[in-house]
DNA sequence: ACATTTCTCTGACTATAGTCAGAGAAATGG
DNA sequence: CCATTTCTCTGACTATAGTCAGAGAAATGT
């Protein structure tokens, strides 16, 4: 598996990257011409500019100089704070930046063009799914305090996408109570999911010493469906509670949310019988723990 | 298809070649690593890596020179030819080169690590499948001269596959001759297909004036069989014949060659009787060429 | 209102990658 | 055997990418 992964990384690389760069740096030097289709047909700010292609302040300013001594960026303050100074593309820039595209398709078409019907249709499909399964590796899950931004974020989209689906609208203030404290080490756990910076998804825990741990704030952000992150998260939970002694995971959830009662079931989670009083709540799930081995080299995913 | 193809090369650019180049660069520039490894375990010849790696004889000298001072590789002279150098990595250069190898195993495992089994094998079955295509795509078809070194070396490759599968051997001066002269133009074509500068197939058309064109010398090395290359080559030749006004193609190939009997009654030959006494034929294939609108955007392959 | 922070810019560096011309030694063709 | 070619190396360049420290202007917190 980790051989052709290899194998992958090098020919792609040699034949994908080679080729993208030698059609895109004709003339230009490869970092003005990534700046010049990073600034956008709307213009952009920035400090935008400096943290989507990390690049060093004095280094950014410097590749903005000499686009705009070719005529193709002018730069100019924000109205909305002085400080901030917006990038735009002039005439020349946007003509510039279509040739960048051009180009790009070039590429495109370049690989495409000695495969038979099939064939293309096949590497197309084949470049989703490697792409699709990318970007969910891409995706990091890691404990995060509650009060962090993107917690906070998370449960304001998690709010708002309850009180779309559910009949009866949701007010946080009368369901259960999983507060910021308790879902705090040691009384409880919170994972949040990011990609690319963004928040993603989180899913929480709060322990009850030796009775059954509950999993709350299981949500995955609607740009990140379709990756398996409701599951990574939910097993991730489960490997934090494992880790921490817990024998048995509880959960409720609402009628309206099918994709995760699927996910509960196919998890192994069976349907009990009420036990609480959540108002918002029609499936209560148990799934219990296998203490599990430890880790190894590729930890085993279900 | 083209923007699925833009949006995969981004993709992959990002994440695994930024992954790629973070994880081989630690503390040694690119370049360096990347010679370390060309020269492998059993050294290599200078001029050799200039190919392979297509550099400069200059750069490439001091690359060497650098790697020397660090006591990871010894140049010594060649004694076959006195002007060749052949670079050998030294115990310490071995050593360092097992480390970049350990790293791009770490690479694959940080890839595959966040997924689950099921993802982790879409994934590989998908990588698989792309780098096929992308190989396949790499491939070049070009006309050209029967005394070109890649015809030589595809000729005699094709002879001694024939003389090893036929059950009675294979004599080229027993055959229906296909001399150089018979393969040039106006007389003749002949296509010879590439990959990475080493030949890979061949296929040759002789022309008849008014009367049926003959098909000739197809074969595919065994190295890039699986690509859908036969295919390719026959439809070329196909291309080639319409464009000379070419209205009918004919064939003849023996009972042992199962695979390219394959190829010719699925690209819609239809076996007819024996229009020739070549002494190793068994089957006859005849084709009616549509003479075809002429080239487009994406020329149309079926 | 004042200290602090944020944002951008300039100056002064360094490292990597690469090019080009030419020299010297060895092999090769006629 | 002599001219030519092949192979490698050195010296002298250039371009790109990037780092770091600090300055000045605007916004923000208290």
């Amino acid at each position: 598996m980790i051989g052709q992964v290899r194998s992958f990384n090098r020919a792609v690389t040699q034949r994908v990257g080679a080729l993208n760069d030698a059609f895109l740096s004709r003339g230009r030097p490869l970092g003005q011409a990534r700046l010049l289709w990073e600034i956008g047909p709307a213009g952009r700010d920035v400090r935008l500019l400096r943290s989507r292609l990390d690049l060093d302040s004095g280094y950014l300013s410097r590749l903005l100089r000499s686009l705009e001594n070719d005529g193709l960026v002018a730069v100019e303050q924000s109205q909305a704070d002085g400080r901030v100074r917006t990038a735009r593309l002039t005439a020349r820039g946007r003509a510039e930046r279509a040739e960048l595209d051009r180009r790009s398709d070039e590429v495109a078409t370049s690989i495409l063009e000695p495969l038979s019907a099939r064939q293309r249709t096949r590497l197309v499909a084949a470049m989703a799914e490697v792409e699709r399964l990318l970007v969910a590796s891409t995706v990091q899950v890691t404990a995060c305090d509650p009060q962090h931004p993107h917690a906070r974020a998370c449960f304001q989209a998690y709010f708002s996408e309850l009180s779309h689906r559910f009949d009866a609208g949701f007010d946080p203030a009368r369901s259960i109570s999983a507060g910021d404290g308790e879902l705090t080490p040691p009384a409880g756990l919170l994972l949040v999911a990011t990609l690319h910076g963004e928040p993603a998804g989180c899913g929480a825990l709060k322990f009850h010493g030796d009775a059954p741990a509950e999993i709350k704030r299981m949500w995955v952000a609607p740009a990140a469906r379709g990756l398996g992150l409701g599951r990574r998260l939910l097993t991730d939970l489960e490997a934090q509670a494992v880790a921490r002694g817990v024998s048995i995971l509880r959960l409720e959830t609402n009628r309206a949310l099918g994709e995760a009662i699927g996910l509960y079931r196919a998890a192994g989670y069976r349907e009990v019988a009420a036990f609480n009083d959540e108002p918002y709540a029609h499936h209560w799930f148990e799934k219990t723990l296998d203490p599990g081995p430890g880790p190894a080299g590729l930890p085993a995913r279900p």
